[in-house]
DNA sequence: CCCGGGAGCGC
DNA sequence: AGGCGCTCCCGGG
């Protein structure tokens, strides 16, 4: 009954009781689960706190008897043995919007071992598959069924029986483990409420625990308790998502690019469609079937691929808590146990757990907040502490090798290297300012703390299985088993950090998460210095990196700078280490955390490797991407700049013709997005591409819930008006496009305005020879759509004038149109440089086509007519969207600024006439009746010709040009904000 | 035009 | 129910 304790001082202070008792004793009451709980803030005369008044049976099991993940418990005889099953059951909603259940597949392993490598598919199994009639089942479909090849097909009367089969089957082959995709989430809520509608016998067999009565279904994706007694291994769970590298964790990607196999997707909406009874063959069902057997298959073919059981088994063990939680949970709770085992073994107390509630800590500091700052508002969250530091990169291509030298496990090495504990840093005091105060590392006096410690176990256990691996006489198993140890290992480690900074962990310690970061800041920034202080250029670094350009050519080289720079790094740390990670042949750095680069790897050969562009991302599809692919291959190739920018010029002009011509497939249209929040939470659904589409599949009685990723492809409007329908009411989904025939049209120009143009044109930024104009060019978008002011002005006035002929300045300008009053023709008035085509003889001007002489007053009239024209039309105000899916031409102008009024449009709208435009318009008519500049550009023979004819029409030019003069500098200011016009120069 | 808040990345 | 740092993009005033 009595048992004294050490006080562990941060327990009390992480309770927010502000007292630092060091050691105390503690009187230990143990009593039955049996009684009442005993709440937690209790004090008498004779005590002054309780603690650990919540702890769960579980917890107290686990502790008090050290279990660390799955073992052999003598508690009775557990018969068991290992039986992994695999379900899949496809579910078709009808009439009321419910869900039935019309076919599942039980695929059973029996007797595997899971550190086993071999592959599920050559390991025997069995295979039975339910499928129940729509209304009846096609013709011959029993005798079909009957005569399948491996799998047994069972085709039951009705939804009932069909439950009932499928939990006889389950309970007969008792799995210990049940593998599935979407199980938690989708089939087993769909089943448990099938099978308490439907009456099924004997539910509970579907887990271990036997129940007469049903218990409240919980919401959905929390009914893991229902399963109690097996492990589930669902592949879309949040645990096994950070298992698996995918965008989507769509079993059809998942199986692409993990199992290389192409897996045929099957519209929900089809599935009544696959069991209409009135046709005349029974092989539309059976391929349903297969295609569910198969999908069994693939889910436990996935599960074997990633390691997820062996893996989650590791770090179950490590952690000491419940495998089903690391299964289908997130690391907290693992980062919990591993410290309460510690702690616990060290005869520690432990901070409450506070369900759902953020630590006492948290809590306290948010409300001194607010008592600090006079009551501001519960804004939330609490500011957040700094993290990583990241440098300023030295944008461009780089071609001389570049080292990427990077701390190993930075942060688990600062927590050992600084002695980072609960039990060794010394609280800070908040500061009056309200600034943050990091605390100081202890002395080095001050004996290892326990995280220290527990990190160099882990590190040291690691460096262990490592050295195990180099043992040549090592079997594939061995190896496998011992990979998966030490990645457990690894994860283990990195992952105390993230917990010291979570407001909701049980161990809570936002100080010791800022200081670990500080050193990290600090740390980073010394490294720097030291290259910088070895004449190296560090050209990018990001919270534990340095990206060193080595500035040679010979790898040889390369790697002897490597090795020096490492160790004058290295010297300065106990145990903290840089070593290399890579070297970069070339790399193309365009911002932070975004790069791509040729890497070498060992011997000669090279890779890609490509961070955070936008062709990583899932709001790009698969055009873009390949897009994206094809312009950095050509940046990275090495070769000339020119070559470079004429194949990209060419690729992007076929791009824009082949989308256009309709030879690109609808899946490289897709864009995916997550949803957030439940699709009806969003205050703004209406301007949500992907809420829009995921409200549709829920009105279909598909799920679409928070978290889930939605594909979609923006589609033309309806009646073909690309500008009247809201952007978001646009996308549709694939299967809707399918299914549409060709009712859906992919909108082209929104994806090569929106999806393809701007992924390029970051990529070509730092590329000389190219301009976003010119790309949107080569993609048959309009170019002057793409200018920015500063290009606009640039190509009209030119900061270089004398290199921009007068034929591409006057490009877009309008020609002086001179009409003969005798024959009523009208002709253009060319350059009078032009001697072919000019009006002007020497004689004065006459008219080309019945040669009568053309008055100067009438030129003058004429000109001074088409002037005011221009003047007029720049007075109309017209403006224009520049999204060219839109193309919304208006008078109106917004309230803000220059954003298209046109709801859901993103475009920004431009005068169609700008004064930039009038203003070039007057001098191109000044520059018709420019006797020097006619002089100057003429050359030969020409040169004397043209000198004859100024001399002899000089008074003829000097009234033309001192009429365009007139309107052009007495007026000019008023049309031509100068301000916009030189805004290119202010650099 | 500026400011903020999500997404989604990187580490 | 792990952290923070950094583009981007989109709404809103």
């Amino acid at each position: 009954m009595k048992d004294i304790y050490e006080d562990f001082d941060r327990a009390v202070c992480l309770r927010g009781e502000g007292r630092a008792k060091k050691e105390t004793q503690w009187l230990k009451v143990v009593y039955g689960f049996n009684e009442p709980q005993l709440p937690n803030n209790v004090s008498s005369p004779n005590f002054s706190r309780i603690f650990a008044t919540n702890t769960t049976a579980f917890e107290l099991l686990v502790l008090k008897r050290k279990i660390m993940g799955p073992c052999w418990l003598q508690i009775k005889n557990p018969q068991v043995d290992n039986k992994g099953v695999s379900c899949t059951r496809t579910i078709v909603n009808h009439r009321e919007n419910i869900r039935e259940i019309v076919c599942a597949t039980a695929r059973i392993w029996s007797n595997i071992d899971i550190d086993d490598p071999t592959p599920p598919e050559a390991l025997p199994c069995t295979v039975r598959t339910f499928v129940r009639p729509l209304d009846r089942f096609p013709p011959n479909f029993e005798v079909r069924a009957s005569g399948n090849g491996k799998g047994l097909i069972s085709p039951m009367k009705n939804e009932r029986m069909l439950l009932n089969s499928l939990l006889v089957t389950i309970h007969r082959a008792d799995p210990d483990v049940i593998v599935g995709h979407e199980f938690l989430g989708v089939s087993l809520d769909v089943l448990l409420h099938r099978m308490r509608e439907l009456k099924a016998d004997h539910w509970s067999r579907i887990g271990r625990f036997r129940r007469s009565r049903w218990p409240p279904i919980g919401r959905q994706g929390t009914n893991l308790r229902f399963l109690s007694g097996r492990l589930l291994g669902d592949l879309a769970s949040d645990g096994a998502k950070d298992m698996i590298t995918s965008t989507t964790w769509s079993l059809t990607e998942m199986c692409k690019t993990h199992l290389k196999s192409d897996r045929q997707d099957i519209d929900p909406d089809d599935t009544a469609s696959y069991f209409d009874g009135g046709v005349s063959s029974p092989e539309r069902l059976l391929t349903f079937v297969r295609h569910c057997e198969l999908d069994a298959h693939y889910q436990m073919a996935l599960a074997a691929k990633v390691q997820i059981l062996p893996l989650t088994r590791q770090l179950t063990n490590l952690a000491g808590n419940s495998w089903n939680k690391t299964l289908n949970g997130g690391r907290a709770e693992r980062n919990e146990y591993i410290l309460l085992h510690e702690f616990h073994r060290l005869k520690y107390v432990c901070p409450d757990k506070l369900w759902g509630k953020k630590s006492a800590v948290a809590a306290k500091a948010e409300n001194e907040d607010g008592d600090a700052e006079g009551g501001k508002t519960t804004k939330g969250k609490r500011d957040k502490y700094k993290g990583g530091l990241v440098f300023e990169p030295k944008r461009g291509l780089w071609d001389k090798y570049i080292l990427v030298m990077d701390f190993n496990s930075l942060y688990p090495s600062i927590i050992q290297e600084y002695n980072i504990d609960f039990t060794t840093v010394e609280s800070v005091e908040v500061d009056a300012d309200g600034e943050e105060k990091i605390p100081e590392p202890p002395s080095s006096e001050v004996p290892q703390g326990v995280l220290p410690r527990l990190i160099a176990t882990l590190v040291n256990r690691r460096r262990q299985v490592k050295s195990l691996m180099k043992d040549k006489k090592a079997t594939p198993a061995q190896l496998l088993q011992w990979d998966i140890k030490q990645m457990a290992l690894k994860l283990t480690a990195n992952s105390m950090y993230g917990c010291l900074g979570f407001e909701y962990s049980r161990f809570y310690a936002r100080p010791l998460a800022a200081l670990t970061t500080f050193k990290g800041r600090e740390i980073l920034t010394h490294t720097r210095e030291l290259a910088e202080s070895m004449q190296l250029d560090v050209v990018y670094g990001d919270t534990d990196s340095v990206f060193v350009n080595s500035n040679v050519t010979e790898l040889a080289e390369a790697l002897k700078i490597s090795a020096e720079f490492k160790k004058a790094v290295n010297d300065r740390y106990k145990l903290l280490e840089i070593d290399l990670d890579g070297i970069f042949q070339r790399l193309l750095l365009l911002q932070k955390k975004k790069y791509a680069a040729v890497k070498v790897e060992d011997g000669s050969r090279t890779s890609t490797e490509v961070k955070g562009l936008d062709m990583k991302r899932r709001e790009y599809c698969v055009l873009s991407k390949t897009v994206s692919q094809y312009v950095l291959e050509q940046i990275l190739s090495g070769e000339a700049t020119e070559a470079v920018v004429e194949r990209i010029h060419e690729y992007l002009t076929t791009i824009g013709e082949d989308v256009r011509g309709g030879k690109i497939k609808l899946d490289e249209f897709i864009i995916f997005k997550r949803l957030g929040k439940n699709p009806e939470d969003y205050p703004d659904a209406k301007s949500q591409p992907h809420v829009q589409v995921a409200l549709r599949m829920k009105a279909r009685g598909l799920t679409a819930r928070a978290g889930d990723v939605i594909p979609y492809v923006f589609c033309i409007g309806e009646g073909g008006e690309t500008a009247k329908t809201a952007q978001a009411d646009r996308a549709k989904h694939p299967d809707e496009v399918r299914r549409s025939s060709d009712e859906l049209k992919i909108d082209y120009e929104h994806y090569l305005a929106h999806q393809i143009l701007p992924p390029i044109e970051r990529l070509c930024e730092p590329i000389e020879g190219t301009d976003r104009a010119r790309l949107a060019e080569c993609l048959g978008l309009d170019p002057n759509r793409y200018r920015s002011a500063a290009e606009s002005e640039e190509r009209y006035f030119g900061t270089l004038d004398s290199l921009m002929s007068d034929a591409e300045r006057f490009k877009d300008a309008e020609p002086f149109l001179v009409r003969c009053r005798s024959c009523r023709g009208q002709v253009a008035f060319a350059p009078i440089s032009d001697r072919e085509s000019s009006l002007l003889l020497p004689s004065g001007p006459a008219c080309p086509a019945c040669q009568s002489a053309l008055g100067t007053a009438s030129l003058q009239v004429q000109l001074e007519t088409q002037i005011r024209g221009h003047i007029a039309k720049y007075y109309e105000s017209w403006t224009v969207c520049d999204d060219p899916t839109c193309g919304n031409r208006t008078r109106m102008m917004g309230v803000y600024g220059r954003r298209c009024l046109r709801q859901g449009c993103r475009g920004t709208v431009a005068f169609e006439y700008s004064d930039a435009t009038l203003y070039n318009q007057l001098r191109f008519y000044l520059s018709l009746f420019d006797a020097e500049k006619a002089v100057k550009t003429s050359t030969g023979s020409k040169a004397d010709e043209v000198k004859a004819l100024v001399d002899l029409q000089g008074d003829f030019l000097r009234t033309m040009a001192a009429t365009a003069e007139k309107y052009l500098n007495q007026s000019g200011r008023r049309w031509v904000q100068l301000s916009t016009l030189f805004s290119f120069m202010k650099m």
